[in-house]
This record gives C-alpha cells, sequence and structure tokens, in this order.
DNA sequence: TTGAAAGCGCTAACAA
DNA sequence: TTGTTAGCGCTTTCAA
C-alpha cells in the first residue's frame, strides 16, 4: 500500500494541493506548513507515483538507447563501456536509460516509431551511424530529440559526438609506412556503417600521403567481430604475397587477426605489423598489446547523453557537433622499423 | 499534437469507452463498430499513451537491471551477452528494459529502493549474487519480484537460475592434475562474490579428489578483469617455484594471465596450462584458444528474464531454482599431458 | 496562505 | 451493445 499524496493530506489536515506545494517548496505555503508536510511525508515514507507525474507532465523523464545488435552472441566491449557513460551520466540528471535491442533492419523504424508515439523516451541515443541513416531521418524529420554517436551523409545537420577517424586511420597509415612497410591490408567493415568508411578513407589517403596505393585487393570486410577478423586475416596471410602490416578497423577484429598471424607462426610486431582501432581494454592486455586509436568511449557516452538531455530540456548547448582528436596508441603489435622480409 | 481515445471517439461519433473496448477486442462491442474504431485509429495514427495505460493499471511493464559496475572502464563481454538476452526476452513479452549502473556499496538499496517505491519497475533482474545479498533479503522482505543470475547463502529461498560452478571447476581440477599438474595455483575473485566462491571451493575439492592440497599461498584474489589477472600472474611467475598450472575463476583473468605467461617466455599450453570459465567469445580466439568452462550467458538471461515476468504475472513457474550443469571446453591453453618441468 | 476543481489519457464497474 | 461515472496520483490554474 503506497503512500499518496491524498495520504499525507489527511494526516496532516490540509489538502493534497497545498501538500504538493510544500513538497516542491513553493513559496506561497507557509513554512510551518512545509515543515509538517515534510516530516510527516518522511515519516509515512513517501515517494512520489512517477506514472502519474509523468501523465501530468506528459514527457518521461527518459531516454531511450536501442542496440543494434547482430546475433545472440553480441558482446561487444564497445558497447557495455558506452552504456555505462550514457547510464551514470542520465542518472545523475535524473533520466531514466530505457534499454532495448534491435537489429538493423526493416522493423527497427517500427521500434523508434512505437517508443516515440506510445510516450515511452523523451530522446533516444543512436549509436553506429549509417552513411544513409533512416533512424536518424526518421527522427530529424518528426523533430524528436536525439544524439547520435557518429555522423552520416544525410544532407540534414543533426547533434553528434564523433571521433576524427578519418584523421586517426591516416596517422596510422603513415606511421606503417614510415616503418617500413609496402604491403599493407586493411580488413574493413560493411560501407554503410559511417565509421568503416571513414576509416577506410583515412587509411587510404595516409597512404596515398606516403605514395602507397591501397590495394583493393588487400581490403577485407569483416563483421567486426574477433572471429570475423581472424577468418580474413587467415585468408590474407593464405596468400602466395601475403601482407607484411594489416590493420583492422576496429580491435576486436585486430584481436582475431593475432590470433591469426600467429596461427601461421609469425611473431607479432616483428614479422607482421598489426593495428585496431578504439582501444578497448583488451587491446592493452592482449599479446603482444595492440597498437590502435584510442576513442574515450566512456566520455562520449557521458557528452552525448549530457548534449540529449539539455536539447530535450531546451537549454543552450554550444556545440550540437563535436568531433574529437584521436591520439595513437603506439604498443608492440605493429613493432619497430622492419627491414624487408 | 497525439492522438487519444477522445479524438477517436469524437470522430465516430462513439464514446471512449466503446472506443477503449473495440481497441482491446472486448466481446461486448458490435463488429461494425470494432471495425470503424480500429479503421480510424490506423487512419489517425493512435497509440495509446502509455503512462495513462500505467498509471491506470498500477503496473509499469518494465524491469529493472542495475549493473553493478565498477569505474568507468567496464567493459566486461558478460555484462553485454546477458544484458542482450534479457532485452530480447522482454521485447517479446511485452516489457521495457529500465537499465542503470551502480557500484555495490552503500547507496546500491537507495537505488533499488527509490525504483520499487517510485513505481519505476514491475521486477528486478538481479546479477552478481553475492553470499550475503542485502539487493536479495531487501527485495524479499519486502516481497518485491525478482530473478536473481546466481545463488546466496542468505537463508530464505530465491528464484534464481545458475551454473553449477562449483562443479564445473572440479571437473577442470581433475583434469589438469590428469595431466600431470602439481604445483597449481587459483586466481580467485573477492570471496564475498557467490560464484567466486563456488568456483574456488570446486576447485579446491577437485584437487583433493585427486589427492592435491590447494596451497594457500597459491591463491591470488584479482578483481575480475584483465589487467587484474595478469598483475597476479606475473606474482606468481616471479616465485622461485612457479606453479605449471594456473586456474583463474573467469575467463578476462585467464586472458591476463596468459598475457603474463607469455611474457615470461612460456609457451602456454605447452609449458604452463591456463584456464578460465564462462566461455566468452574470445576465449575461442586467444592465441592460444582458451580451455575454459561454458556457460550459456545469453541464455541464462533469456531464462532470467522470463521467469522474472511470470512472477510479475503471478502465472506458474514450475521451477524456481534452475540449477545448468556445466560443460568443460578443453582448448589448446592447458595443453596434453606433461612432463615434469 | 490555502483549497476546490479541472484535467493529463486511460480502464472498469455499473447502468441503461 | 453502448454510455455514464468514477478514479489511478499528480500538477496547476483560479478563486477564496
Amino acid at each position: 500500500m503506497p503512500v499518496t499524496l491524498k495520504d499525507i493530506a489527511e494526516k496532516v489536515g490540509r489538502s493534497v494541493t497545498t501538500v504538493s506545494r510544500a513538497l516542491h517548496d513553493y513559496d506561497d505555503v507557509s513554512p510551518e506548513t512545509k515543515e509538517l508536510v515534510r516530516r510527516v511525508a518522511a515519516e509515512m515514507g513517501f515517494t512520489p507515483n512517477i506514472m502519474a507525474q509523468r501523465l501530468q507532465k506528459r514527457r518521461t523523464d527518459t531516454i531511450g538507447f536501442i542496440l543494434p545488435t547482430f546475433g545472440p552472441r553480441f558482446s561487444d566491449p564497445f558497447f557495455s563501456e558506452f552504456l555505462a557513460g550514457v547510464g551514470n551520466t542520465a542518472a545523475k540528471l535524473g533520466y531514466d536509460l530505457l534499454v532495448s535491442t534491435c537489429p538493423p533492419g526493416e522493423q527497427e523504424l517500427e521500434f523508434y516509431r512505437e517508443k516515440v508515439q506510445s510516450y515511452r523516451v523523451d530522446g533516444f541515443v543512436i549509436v553506429r551511424t549509417r552513411r544513409d541513416d533512416t533512424r536518424i531521418k526518421y527522427l530529424s524529420e518528426i523533430n524528436f530529440p536525439f544524439v547520435a554517436f557518429g555522423r552520416t551523409e544525410n544532407p540534414a545537420q543533426h547533434p553528434y559526438v564523433d571521433e576524427d577517424s578519418e584523421l586517426g586511420m591516416r596517422l596510422l597509415a603513415n606511421h606503417l609506412v614510415d616503418l617500413g612497410h609496402q604491403k599493407i591490408a586493411f580488413i574493413a567493415a560493411p560501407d554503410h556503417l559511417m565509421f568503416t568508411h571513414y576509416r577506410l578513407k583515412g587509411f587510404r589517403e595516409g597512404l596515398l600521403e606516403r605514395g602507397i596505393l591501397l590495394d583493393d585487393s588487400m581490403i577485407g570486410i569483416g563483421d567486426l567481430t574477433q572471429r570475423g577478423g581472424y577468418a580474413i586475416a587467415m585468408e590474407l596471410l593464405d596468400r602466395p604475397e601475403p601482407p607484411t602490416a594489416i590493420a583492422a578497423c576496429n580491435d576486436l577484429m585486430a584481436l582475431g587477426t593475432i590470433s591469426a598471424a600467429q596461427e601461421h607462426g609469425l611473431v607479432v610486431g616483428q614479422d607482421i605489423a598489426i593495428t585496431g582501432f578504439d582501444n578497448i581494454p583488451l587491446a592493452e592486455h592482449c599479446h603482444p598489446p595492440l597498437t590502435t586509436v584510442h576513442q574515450p568511449i566512456y566520455q562520449i557516452g557521458e557528452m552525448v547523453c549530457e548534449m540529449l538531455i539539455k536539447r530535450i530540456r531546451r537549454e543552450f548547448v554550444d556545440e550540437e557537433q563535436i568531433l574529437l582528436n584521436p591520439s595513437l596508441v603506439i604498443r608492440q603489435s605493429c613493432g619497430g622499423a622492419i627491414t624487408r622480409r
């Protein structure tokens, strides 16, 4: 039997209205009444009924986060870290976080639409943006608050936080060439994902800056998992002229690549250079430690969430499109300069 | 401007009640009216206001999941996989999933209490149970629905799904001794976590069954992260008489242990045996692949969620305490039989 | 400084 | 088969 405003009102002999106002510290309530109401409320263990508040206020104080998962064996550390950043910030600012999962595809938009129309959330966090992103298109059209981790190619501007991974990859490509590599492979992911697009682009440009043309046959398309990276790396290394360096467009695939190389009897960082992107915790502790590009995923989660809540509250947001500078993390997996094999 | 029942009612010239009933397919509404109401509702793009429904029904159709995180750099693959299992099942059964994060400690219970009292969720999913678990104690006391992944030592019975990791570890210990190991170390985690407790217990028993006493000085206490496993393994391997086998109580720490061993110039699976627990996706693809005990984390997520929703709905649950049988996954990290080093 | 009344959008008991 | 009425718990005019 939950305690309601009415219960308190009866107890203190005041109206529900007064109790409500006292609890909200309105200044047209006498100090004595306030004091009394508060004490009794505390004694009775009153907590406001959120649903009633929400119905009345017509907002939910909830933000939505729909994980674009594939398959059940889903365990990208990227997501948990990002989720923690978003979740903690949401809680700090008094918002609930509604999480669900939906594979990209037909029904995805239906998921969003349903949450919007039934007043389930006040805004969305979007991750893994795509070059042509229907989620963003839809939310922009209906003018529903959202902030994305990542950019898109949709013409309309939208708020986002992103890392300049094109630059990150360019630096990485430079670095590999500077170490003496010529036969270089790249493990990409489906090109419709914006971040892969940027990373491949940056990598290509980075090589070009050093006079090397990225051979299309040296580009594999992975699925961002370790297993995927492994499979592609195996194929690359089985070729008559295998690469001396493999850059994967995320850490997980780079880890798979390390396994593949080791299975080929190669000493990673010596016989072959391998790099990733993200700098997940694992990257530091694998063997050899992985050269990669750092992304402050937790902080990006915080920023995205904070920006979203500001938009929901129609507060001023000084920067709606934040592009972070990447930083290279050079570890042993790419070794020192190589002498031609 | 959202469409409400009232709007539809006006349009079709019926009362709000009738519209509501038509939409819910009550059988005291004429087929014609039903047909009409439904068509108009669809045309107008009606979606019921969830908050109103929830206020009226006095339930939230939402389940809560509070991640017991430590620190920002939180990326245990365990959680994302479990989350996916819970999330998908919840969605399938028409429930929202409210996720938040809170480090174990003082304020944790406050978190739960607040969500309970303000009617935010209908039930909780609990993970990482502790020997003496205040969350479970609290929820049991107030008789609030929850299902735990893991058991506790609290005297009161509660519903859970768990894997018999004591048995799993016993089998693993047997296996290691059968391979010829004598100097065996164990990397545990804080003993107040129920699962570590079971795993250490099982390991100890498993050795004993083969006539080996687990030396207390050979037990390290880690923090379940890769980095933690690494640090402890380094210390173990630096000793004058290092172990020939190290069992970690989860995969992440085992991965750290592999790194440590490799840094000591040991060939894992040959010079030293290393085992984990969980069988996270990474375990299969590290180098060498990790011997471990499988836990069907995604499926456990599904089961826990399903059981919870049944309890919330007061449906019959045939088994309230499910203990799954573990299965050993033998891979290369523990090698074949060793000859004494 | 306080209270009465209305209403957020929906469901349900009861009456017609 | 349909409508009237009441109410979920809260906030917010407006009047006293």
